[in-house]
Parts: structure tokens; sequence; C-alpha cells
DNA sequence: TCACACATCTGGTCTATACCAATGAGGTGA
DNA sequence: TCACCTCATTGGTATAGACCAGATGTGTGA
């Protein structure tokens, strides 16, 4: 729902800022989701560059429009809901939000994990995990970089399965895994790096980490997930009276 | 624990940039948490105001510093756990962290809810709320607004009642009420308008909204908060095997 | 027909300068 | 002693112009 309450904004910023809302609102901007360049821009909106990147910022940080490293502008599609409890697979989840998933495998080697890593999965620091980067595109857009850190000893021989399906899917069928408890975590970041850089957005662009802890049914510790999300494409939803599915 | 991992950043973005977070780290920099002015650091570092506010905004966005409006750059403290699902008043929470919390109330008065409130807490539009704004501060610093919407019928004579202590307690010993069930969205957004101005920051910056929706031990729903957070004060953590508090 | 080199466009970054408005410190007067 | 006013400083915003590097499209040659 995204609350408008409170949001009346006494002082508008700018007339240019609201001059492309406007415009995105009732369609005059975007062709086919991408806006015009900012040279183009800025002259028909008659300021300088660094201006309109200022308004542009704006709308970005507002979830409106987002950017794709030196390729342009282009218009927000609604947020994706998501609830980290939930054990549902990406596909399924996106599924029934009429949305499209799809996710590419990056990279699956054995690796040593990070002190941090380590630690939340309660191993001695310098342990090897498999680790495994993937992404993941909702109607087509990159929204998620995700690496997984998953214990060796659990998951033997996983680099012989299909690392761009469900992973949710391959514990139950392959391993007889049921998710048990989950330890979440929500950091609003500046996504640099390897999250930027797959996620095809410049350096220090805002977006929201997410880092996760799986147990099984049992209470052993399976793996950890660190999830790079844009941050205009996701909104977080949990409820208690939801058991968790 | 803020997982550093895949953060190694082959283009470090700028020398600026990482000479000023090297200056942070080492205490070169903040005087008593607070910046030398704009003006001092572009010329200390050689080079213009408008570059300088750019490496500054990345620094903002990775939550090391954060902005007072009009007034200058400060040192971020460590971020503030939050669990959504707690029922401890912020009091208790703070305290628990060894931090010191306080509350301001704002407003109390008696308001047409907007509509997205009206259709969370399952009432027609235009029904009226208490509708009790508050900021809080943590260490002294504002870290987040928060406007409250109450049942009216439920909470009839509270505009009499302690508003700048805990509503919990509140709920507790003078209506008897439990908290039950809850429900969240938790959406990265930019602050503007009243939350903006309460938060002291400056038009657009970069926050977090969480909108809850709290019921009682029957089910009856109570109320609805809507918090907006300086995004780099706040750590989202949820672990299932904790019962909820 | 297809792969590759090149020209062009675009965003990313930077310099230099300027004015406005809010803040806050200091001084003044009651 | 305290309220008020003044003014220097600071952040917020803007103009104008420039260069670089990645992305894209085009045309050439095999």
């Amino acid at each position: 729902m995204a609350a408008g309450s409170t949001n009346e904004t006494t002082k508008p910023s700018s007339k240019l800022e609201h001059g492309i809302r406007a415009d995105l609102a009732e369609g005059r901007l975007a062709v086919d989701r991408r806006l015009p360049s900012e040279r183009e821009l800025a002259e028909r909106y008659g300021t300088t560059r660094i201006t309109l990147r200022e308004a542009l910022s704006h709308l970005e940080m507002d979830g409106l429009i987002y950017r794709e490293n030196r390729k342009g502008w282009f218009v927000s599609d609604r947020r994706l809901v998501y609830n980290p409890l939930w054990r549902t697979d990406f596909q399924r989840m996106t599924r029934e939000q009429q949305r499209q998933a799809s996710t590419e495998l990056i990279e699956a080697v054995s690796a040593v994990g990070p002190d941090a890593i380590c630690e939340l999965l309660e191993t001695l620091p310098g342990t090897e995990f498999w680790r495994i980067r993937r992404r993941r595109r909702v109607d087509g857009r990159l929204v998620v970089f995700v690496e997984h850190h998953l214990s060796k000893s659990v998951f033997t021989d996983i680099l012989e399965q299909d690392l761009a399906g469900s992973l949710t899917s391959l514990y139950r069928e392959r391993y007889a895994i049921e998710y048990g408890d989950v330890f979440f975590e929500i950091n609003p970041i500046a996504l640099t790096g390897m999250p930027a850089a797959e996620l095809h957005c410049s350096d220090g662009t805002f977006g929201l980490q997410i880092v996760r802890v799986n147990r099984d049914q049992t209470g052993r510790i399976l793996d950890c997930d660190v999830e790079y999300w844009r941050h205009d494409a996701v909104s977080i939803r949990i409820d208690t009276r939801e058991s968790v599915r």
C-alpha cells in the first residue's frame, strides 16, 4: 500500500521534480519504460544536467524510476511483495503475484566463508562452503543478486545439480530437507562492488541487503543467503496470522 | 553483522571517497561527531563542493554519516537492532542494547484516516481515528518519526493519558489489552514532507518506512503505526527461534 | 552472411562560480 | 538577566562547460 499519509510535502522541492512526476504519471515521458537521454531532458525542462540529475535522483530514491549503469533511466514497475519467512520458492512466489521470474547462475564454487558468514553459520573462521552466486529477474528486470553459502557436509554433491532452479525444491527432493527456523536481517545499504555490477547499477546506488540463515526441521544450520535488492523493486511484508508457508 | 561479503569493490569509486572513509575510520575527521564544513572539506581534499558532496552522499547511503538539514554532516552511530515482532516498548528495547531513548509528543488529535490507513484498519474510508504523532531519539539523535492511528472506540480517553511514554504499557495497564497478531510492511522510500521535517533531514533523504497493524489477543484491530526511520540508524532482525516477546 | 573495427551517443564525473535561505553566534537594548 | 536583532557562515541549489569510458549502432572487410 505504501501508505501515502503525511506526505503532503509543504515545499514541493522543485517545480522540475514535480513536472517530471506529472509527465511520468501521465505517460508523457517514458517511451517503452525508458526515459529520454539526460541531455535531452535537461534541454526539454530548460535546465542543466546536474540539476536534472538531482531531480532524477529524488525520483529514484522514491522508487519511481531506476537507473541501469550507463544505459539510462527507466520507469519502475510495482514492487514485488516479499516475505522472508515464506519458504515458497521464488518462481511460485512471483507467479502468485502475476509476475514472471527467472534465475541466472553466476558461479558455484567452494570458497572460504568471510568471517561474518562463518559467525552466522556458527563455524570456525576459515571454514569452506559451497558459494553459489545467482541473480534474479522479475518481468525481465534484474532485481536481486544472491550469494548462498551452503554447508559442504550437508550438501556434498550439490554442484552436480541444476543450480539455476529452486534450491528449496532441491533441498526437499534431493536431500529430503525441510526448512525449520529462520533468522534474517534487513539492512538499507549502498550497492557496491559485485552486487552493483551484477545488478547493472552504478556503484553507490541505494539497495536493501537481506541476510538469512536457514535451519532444517531439526535445528541444524543449512545455509546462509545474502541478498542484494534494488530498493525500488521490493516491499517486505510479514503477517503473523499466516502460518509460515 | 552487516555481512561484508562480496564488497571488495573492483573500482574504488574515487580516491576522495576512500580518503574520507579512511580519515573517518581513523578519527582524523569528525570532531565531536560533526564533520568540518563542506567548503573546508572541499579545500582540504583539493576538490569542489559538488564533487565533495557526491562523495559524502555515497558515505551517507552507506550509513557511515548522515546529514541534519542545513546543519552539517555527522558521523553515524551503530544501528539500533529492531524487531517489529517484539512487543517490548522502545525504552526497554534500547536499554537492552545499552542505548538511551527518548520520545517527544508532536500532536495527538482526532483526524480522518487516509484511505490507505482505513483500508489497513478495515474501516470505511473517512473513518476518524486518534492520530498521535511522535518522534524518538536514540542517544540524543532523532531517528524515527511515528504516526499512530488508534481506534477511537477502543481507546476512548487516551488523549488524557501521558502520550510521551510507552503506548504498549498504556495499553496493558490502562486498557488491559495485550498484543496479538501483527502485520507489517517495510518499504525503502525517500523521506519528504512532515517526516523529513520532523527528523530534521532534507527533503528526499533516503529512509525506511515501516507500517504496522496491531491486533489484540482476540484478533481485534487496535491501531496502525507508520514509522519513518533514518535509514542508517536501524537494522531489522527477526529470528523465528525467539518466541514473540 | 557474419565478425570485427570504428564513430557516436550516453551516462559518470569533474571544475569553477554564484546566489539564496536557514542557522547560529554575537552583540544590543530593555 | 534575558529577549531580540544583526550578520557571518553553512548547506541547498543552480548555471555553464568539459572530458572520459562504456554501450550501441553502423559500416567495412573477410
